[in-house]
DNA sequence: CGACATTTTGATGAAGATCAAACTGGGTGG
DNA sequence: CCACCCAGTTTGATCTTCATCAAAATGTCG
């Protein structure tokens, strides 16, 4: 963790190349950090919109609350995330954000943020690229609640964060930190605590996946993508699940390298 | 219906109030007009990102297919709606797009955009808004999907989709065409169609809502609104049910009035 | 009129919710 | 260092919503 930036960086690589400028310049915008405590809201819904928040160091959630008390988590903020970029355009939030673990935020002030884009057009596009992730995780949720089993969800669920959290270097060989509670991740994929306990138990039976004391091993990678349907086409890495994009562009064919000319950038 | 483009302006203008020459330039860039049939794919998932259509006439819906054949709808497209802006930035596309009924679509080149987003800095702002509420409109079916009952569920999307219906002038007082079967409308909320059934001739007896031959005619607003918890905040329309903004910036607070000054737009 | 899609009805079964209680383990303060 | 507490996890028993299967009724369009 060399900068404050560095997760967020190496996130974007995984779309395309940056360059030392244009890291240089992320670096500069977020210097404005503070800390954040466990279960706690960074905003609420229906509060006029804030500043932009990039997650350096623990995990949080977007989540919505419903009349009787139950809430839906619609969706997980790791570090390298930004909380919304796109808050800039509408007047009030329509869901919450809480943190589910202490941890630091950057808050990106609007107008290094305006600075940036104008100066650096590739990096517009990187940020613009990173909203439209969220939004296909975003759906793809609809359909892992919608559409699949109580088993298939957790394991479509794990895939996804250890995906993102590779993408970000936050995993080991075949596991990470993932420091939710059975509680929260009933929360995330609507259903009970109880159920959600119980197909925990099934997963460590059958040996694909443990979860213990926050952290998540995946034993059979393969396997749980597939009992699954887990097609990471929708986070839109080119690196596919290398992620990261440490090395230069030279054999990569994927990642936009950082002199590609492209048509100045739209929205 | 004098231009291609007056649904669109009608919507935007829920969020801003537009120039003429802003009106006459979205007019011009959408004149590449194509019909579709009913029950056709717009876009299928994998392909690489085609240009971007905008729905002039009839309904297509956003849809994920699942292994086992069943697919999940994510979302409803409606005439004004854009399929996708944002699909500049990405590859492929994670999901696809098909029609319900025969329709007319404009196919905006992705030049005229370019021009249209560098010549109207608040142009740009009013159609990244429209983005925003496409994914908040995602999150929203997430709780759908997962937190409510089936009665909540459809009472829920008959609010959402009257309302927008509304917002781009295709309600009357109490109804509107949903041009959509039952099915599809269980694919939407992930249930049986044959639950939808029973649920929809409940809400009839109920003297809620009916839903015949595709008309949905809502009869008690409020109720249905407060039975489902449907709060319009998500869609981000300024004007609430009203809608519209048909009127002059006049007496309206809240849209942006035509003359405002804004921070150069971001992202 | 006939073919096909859509809606309606009935009967049965399964996934997961709910309620309640016991167990675990880490942290705190006496 | 122990007792306690509290959050989180585990277990068991029961109940509900909704899926599934199958078939009949209705509507629509060439």
């Amino acid at each position: 963790m060399e900068s404050n930036a560095a997760r967020l960086v190496r996130k974007l690589s995984s779309f395309m190349v940056l360059s030392p400028e244009e890291k240089r310049a992320l670096e500069q915008a977020c210097s404005a950090v503070h800390r954040f405590a466990a279960h706690d809201d960074l905003v609420q819904e229906g509060d006029p919109t804030p500043g932009i928040n990039l997650i350096l160091e623990g995990f949080a959630c977007r989540y919505k609350l419903l009349p009787d008390g139950r809430r839906q988590i619609v969706g997980f903020l790791i570090p390298g995330d930004l909380c919304d970029l796109r808050i800039c355009v509408l007047k009030y939030m329509d869901h919450s954000i809480g943190t589910l673990t202490s941890g630091r935020a950057a808050l990106f002030p609007r107008e290094s943020m305006t600075m940036l884009t104008e100066r650096f057009p590739r990096l517009t596009r990187a940020l613009w690229w990173s909203t439209l992730v969220d939004e296909a995780i975003t759906r793809e949720w609809v359909v892992n609640v919608g559409h699949r089993t109580a088993f298939e969800r957790i394991a479509h669920l794990f895939c996804e964060m250890f995906t993102r959290l590779q993408a970000v270097g936050l995993t080991s060989e075949n596991s990470c930190e993932l420091p939710v509670t059975q509680t929260e991740l009933a929360d995330a994929l609507a259903l009970s605590s109880v159920h959600v306990n119980r197909v925990l138990m099934e997963l460590r039976h059958t040996g694909l996946v443990t979860f213990r004391s926050r952290r998540l091993t995946i034993l059979d990678l393969e396997a749980l993508k597939s009992l699954s349907g887990f097609d990471p086409l929708y986070l839109h890495q080119s690196n596919g699940l290398q992620g990261g994009a440490q090395q230069s562009a030279g054999h990569q064919t994927n990642p936009i390298p950082a002199d590609a000319q492209l048509g100045r950038s739209v929205v």
